[in-house]
DNA sequence: CGCCGAGTTGAACTGAATCAAGAAACGTGG
DNA sequence: CCACGTTTCTTGATTCAGTTCAACTCGGCG
């Protein structure tokens, strides 16, 4: 649980008794490869930090399931959407790779926004970089063709085409697996 | 400055005396038709309630200008990004039409939130909101056509449509001003 | 060994971009 | 209030990125 300690002191210092009190509401948690850890339809429960592992999130989808995002070791992890207004899930969240991690489940979160200053400031800080990021992600997708968000994908965020099938990374820029084969056929 | 305190209570009650600290530190500003709210490259000072008008969000370029958002009536608008980070934004704020602002500056909102619980309560709030917005349009670019995008447009937000000059709704929507005539020609 | 899912490749097709030109609407000054 | 120039919108012809359908290869695994 020391990465989570690591993780938030990246962000603010806190106090003994904060971090004694935020982190007794954390349980562990482990998944096998192609597990799935939240189902659509179901309200999300955990906000979880990932000790160890790839969760893939889509939209499923008889014919045309839709990969959005990945979260890697020592992240956050959670179907926001659905945790955050606690309404039944439109997407999945599943291990590609064995996994630990840890959750703090709703109610126990408010608890802490509600008793800790840090807490509060915490939330606020992982909802602002949230918004940024998928702000940086709309520009991506107005902005380049699926051959430049892929090689940019080699510059930002290299984890993803190392670890992670084609067929998941085709979705996550938008387009067909065979439209990235060939794509790939190009830049080598 | 009513409506900012009625569009407070829809989300949270707030004392008189909280009300009186933070709305003590908004100011009114009024900006013509044409003109730049916050520009690229500077730093973004206020967030800002908009009382009457409409703003246009985009990244300024010689040759392929990107709109990427509105913000109408009664609601907060700022360049996030610059604002939350501090450091000098990437893109603009037009007034689209002549309008009224009330605007609270950055560090006043650092002591909003560090006196008040209910400030901190409602930037926690606000950027789980923007959050979710931005997830909406992410999934609405990657599994929609453009002409679907802009059907959606009409039943979400027919102000955009009605209000705003087409070749800013192509942008929008991720097309060109032509791609969107042809679509228009299509519907009707 | 044979099966199955992942990835590749080819051919025909499609949505949207680009280039280019014309029509309509808009704003400003006389 | 009209005339002119500018901007916005439309339309046509051509090109291109990426889809779809289908067949094939490769590697892992019972």
């Amino acid at each position: 649980m020391g990465h989570i300690r690591a993780y938030y002191e990246q962000i603010t210092r806190m106090s003994e008794e904060e971090w004694l009190f935020i982190s007794s509401h954390f349980t562990r948690r482990v998944f096998k490869k192609g597990e799935v850890i939240t189902k659509k339809g179901d309200i999300e429960k955990y906000l979880s930090f990932i000790e160890s592992g790839i969760v893939r999130y889509y939209i499923p989808d008889v014919e045309n399931e839709l990969t959005f995002h990945f979260c890697f070791d020592r992240e956050f992890t959670c179907a926001y959407d659905s945790f955050l207004s606690q309404n039944p899930s439109e997407y999945e969240l599943q291990a590609l790779t064995n996994m630990v991690i840890w959750c703090i489940n709703y109610h126990d979160l408010q608890k802490v926004y509600a008793q800790t200053k840090v807490g509060n400031y915490l939330g606020r800080f992982a909802a602002e970089n949230l918004y940024l990021a998928k702000s940086k992600r709309e520009l991506s997708l107005l902005k380049y063709t699926a051959k430049q968000r892929y090689l940019n994908l080699f510059d930002e965020n290299p984890e993803i085409i190392e670890k992670i099938p084609l067929k998941y990374i085709a979705s996550y820029i938008g387009i067909t697996p065979q439209g990235l084969s060939r794509i790939r056929k190009q830049i080598i």
